[in-house]
DNA sequence: CTCAATTTGCAACATTATAACAGTTCTTCT
DNA sequence: AGAAGAACTGTTATAATGTTGCAAATTGAG
């Protein structure tokens, strides 16, 4: 069963949250449009479901708030849900964590930075195009083409930090 | 049942698989009597199947190359001695594919990029600490203190493009 | 409206990983 | 050497994560 995990204080302040997920859900729906693609339902509320958590979600633990509601859908379901949005980039996997979370920039952009808090489990999304040039540019010193690349960095966010400090 | 994937070219050639293999043991035994750690033939012989393989290897796929020796070993037994081998920066764990591969610097660095082919699997290891350097500025630039790092890249070797051109 | 394609539902199953506890081996201390 | 404690391994059972294959329903195009 999924227990929801405690909003970390860092996201509570400064942050209008059902603000912040209709505006990712706006997003998506149009590039949803562009592309040809049906943001159906069930689609829809995986998503929203994913960005309602700043820290990643499992696809069980999706699965069981779904069962909350009128659905009771199988794994397969949300697994597709989700295949689809990562295809489109609306959503990203983590895969040290067997857990989602949503992109902050649907469009465009390849091979963000995760930076993980062991503590809490927020995770933030830095794209540092440069990072990604690099490493590009040492690949083909190998003779490696890269196509698509994760980064996934733990530690502790500023929050966690300080109160570590204490 | 573990079948076990044929060596890639770009490995028969130029390289002494068995050499390399002794010299990994080699230097894995010094580094534990270093630290006070037990090499244990268990954890020997694990180190050695990760080695013996430049692809990424799943627990059960050693477990399986285990279970045609002597010991028919249950999966704690594998997934514990990984951990070890974990610990003491002996071997990797590369989450998006659920497997573990050698780690060719023991000794020191953290935060090494993995380019993983997606055509033959193999995976070689780059340590840019130039990379990691950066990544720890971008992340202190929003207040998050960085311990681990890890990249992978997914994309085509040297030898798999040159297949792919043609 | 009908056909074809896409999406969803569903049952069964495969793969990966862990918990809890018992037995064994190794090390250290006397 | 012998006893005590720590570390390692064995074993059973089970949890968590992810997939296959096929049937039913929905959608969109002509």
């Amino acid at each position: 069963m999924h227990t929801p995990r405690e909003i970390p204080a860092a996201l509570r302040r400064n942050h209008d949250h059902a603000r912040c997920i209709e505006d990712a859900l706006a997003a998506a729906q149009d590039l949803c449009r562009r592309e040809g693609a049906r943001f159906t339902p069930l689609r829809r509320r995986v998503f929203e479901i994913v960005w309602a958590s700043h820290t990643p979600l499992g696809a069980y633990a999706i699965l069981d708030i779904l069962a909350g509601e009128g659905r009771r859908p199988m794994p397969p379901t949300v697994y597709r849900a989700l295949d689809f949005l990562q295809t489109h980039g609306l959503v990203h996997r983590i895969p040290s964590l067997n857990a989602y979370i949503g992109c902050v920039d649907p469009g465009g952009h390849h091979g963000g930075q995760y930076l993980i808090c062991r503590n809490c489990g927020t995770v933030a999304e830095l794209t540092d195009e440069g990072l990604g040039q690099r490493l590009d540019a040492r690949a083909r010193d190998h003779g490696f083409r890269i196509e698509s690349v994760l980064t996934e960095a733990v530690g502790l966010c500023p929050a966690c930090t300080r109160e570590s400090a204490a």
